[in-house]
DNA sequence: ATGCCCTATGATATAGGA
């Protein structure tokens, strides 16, 4: 079973690109993030002539979060049981389903903008009721695989950024927001992480301004969190770096996990 | 070649992204 996680940065503009995709690299399960659209708006109809089924949660301008499966598509629950609000909303930023038999959750963690703003520690709220809702399905979970893939927005180490010294005032980087992934390791999941290219490290998202993507001035923040019983079966895992070359595609490429039987 | 920001919105500017 093939399935990935991708930030594809508006569903509806990028659509085009999206079903082309799915054609080329033909995933079971997909797990998108920043729909920028209301869930009514998901082009469903179109997924569905490629094959696959939607579960998708949004609201409109930002955010937004989608599960498409061509395996089946059960038990949807939309949002993290207790998720923190920011200016009162609780934002459309996590889904979850179950999927040909594996558990998979598609999260759009907060930016944190900066780290003394609100929203960075929205973020770290957010990041520690993820690892509450993840202690108390990794319980329950069995020999079921479970993952939590999605757009961390935290680079793991200091490797996974271009340049860690342009991020001496930046998120994504912090210890605080480093801690969260630690905390949700402990709980019993570990990071399946992509396979370095021959040149460097798998980054997942390159910033459209100042050629960052010609200068692989890239970052690792697109991440897959899993069990055992899931991460027993990966056999591959790789970033689609193809999907962020040419015009009209995301700033984020695809993150693709292999599992055998 | 991988190429000089992009998206959605009560839009002719603005907020947010990371």
């Amino acid at each position: 079973m093939r399935i990935a996680t991708w930030n594809i940065n508006s569903v509806t503009s990028r659509l085009e690109h999206l079903l082309a995709w799915l054609e080329r690299v033909e995933p079971d399960v997909v797990c998108l993030q920043e729909l920028k659209c209301a869930t009514d708006a998901v082009p469903i109809e179109s997924i569905a002539a490629a094959g696959y089924e939607t579960a998708a949660h949004g609201n409109g301008r930002w955010n937004g979060v989608a599960i498409l499966s061509r395996v089946g598509l059960a038990d949807v629950v939309r949002d993290l049981p207790a998720q923190p609000e920011f200016e009162g909303v609780i934002e459309p930023r996590a889904i979850g389903a179950t999927c040909g038999g594996v558990r998979v959750w598609s999260l759009y963690v907060p930016n944190g903008r900066e780290p003394s703003h609100p929203h960075f520690q929205y973020k770290l709220e957010w990041l520690a009721r993820l690892r509450d809702t993840a202690a108390s399905e990794v319980a329950v979970a069995g020999d079921v695989p479970l993952a939590y893939l999605g757009d961390y927005n935290i680079a793991p180490t200091d490797a996974d950024v271009w340049d860690i010294s342009e991020f001496s005032e930046s998120t994504h980087v912090t210890p605080e927001e480093r801690a969260t992934l630690t905390a949700l390791a402990q709980v019993g999941l570990v990071e399946v992480v992509p396979r370095p290219l021959k040149y460097d490290i798998a980054y997942t998202f390159w910033d459209y301004r100042q050629l960052a993507f010609p200068k692989n001035r890239g970052m690792r923040i697109d991440l897959a969190y899993a069990t055992k019983p899931f991460a027993t079966r990966v056999t591959d895992a790789w970033v689609d770096r193809d999907a962020r070359k040419g015009k009209g595609t995301s700033d984020h490429a695809p993150v693709v996990i292999e599992l055998g039987p």
